[in-house]
DNA sequence: TTAATAAGAGATTTTTTTGTCTTTTATTGT
DNA sequence: ACAATAAAAGACAAAAAAATCTCTTATTAA
């Protein structure tokens, strides 16, 4: 479903919507220490959303990466297709050109429930509300 | 989700199933310009599942590859499996190291719900009978 | 104003996946 | 027996993805 790249962003985003903030920022060490993820690869997918203004940044002294109000307001949706592309919740999952109802491959109406309720949750929950969700699951990152 | 080589196995076990038998056997050639896939990346594919006893073939002039009733018994999930692994299935979609319901990452209930649905499909249907459905339904492989 | 810090950017390497080509082995019809 | 056929197997090449390293730029605090 998602690249190495995409799953090591959703999980910086929501580490960062947990553990920083205007006030406290993480630097990229931090974060790949504590998601166990390579540290100079992760930069890469920092850099790119940053690009993208879904994670704000400072250099120098006491910078780092945190979530302004703003970027809390964005999706994993948009998270995912910075890096993964558009087409990710739109191709059909044996591959062929177009995926439509219309003209369903064998697998379409099982992979289309999948697809679309995972789409759903991702389109619809800003990602500071996953940010208390998961403080109150205390979920894993 | 599938890896390029799985979802060319899918669409060519598929193939065999709708248009190849005991009786009229199918050349790697003649799927791959069907299918519109990499005629030598796809023989490989067909070798591992012929070794997993997947697909039926036979060698020489009018051989070529085809089902036999028991492959028609096998399911897509067998084909899935001999493909890309065992783990396609239980693998948390964010790649922590556990997926499971009393430890869950914050996409696990979607992702696991609908890849339950997928999965589940694959597990009980057999490919002889998908296939009927294909032919009835007119679907896209 | 300077040394230390941390992100940004670029280049490079490694690994994995995908795709191709060649040789061998088995089978069949003549 | 033999030429033709087609899969099996092995070696190889190309492309993409993942991961690493180095250098530059901005910032801050002493
Ligand atoms: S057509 Fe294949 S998943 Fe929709
Ligand atoms: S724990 Fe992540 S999908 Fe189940």
């Amino acid at each position: 479903m998602f690249s190495q790249a995409c799953k090591y962003a959703i999980r910086a985003v929501l580490y960062l919507a947990v553990h920083a903030s205007e006030g406290k920022k993480v630097g990229v060490k931090d974060i790949a220490a504590a998601l166990d993820v390579p540290k100079y690869f992760l930069a890469k997918i920092l850099q790119q959303l940053s690009r993208n203004n879904l994670i704000s940044s400072t250099k120098g002294p006491s910078g780092g990466f945190f979530l302004s109000e703003k970027n809390r307001e964005a999706t994993l949706k948009d998270v995912v297709e910075c890096i993964d592309g558009p087409d990710v919740f739109n191709s059909c999952i044996l591959g062929l050109p177009i995926c439509s109802s219309e003209n369903p491959c064998p697998l379409h109406v099982q992979a289309f429930a999948y697809r679309e309720g995972l789409h759903y949750q991702l389109k619809h929950q800003a990602i500071g509300d996953l940010a208390k969700r998961i403080e109150r699951e205390e979920q894993k990152i």
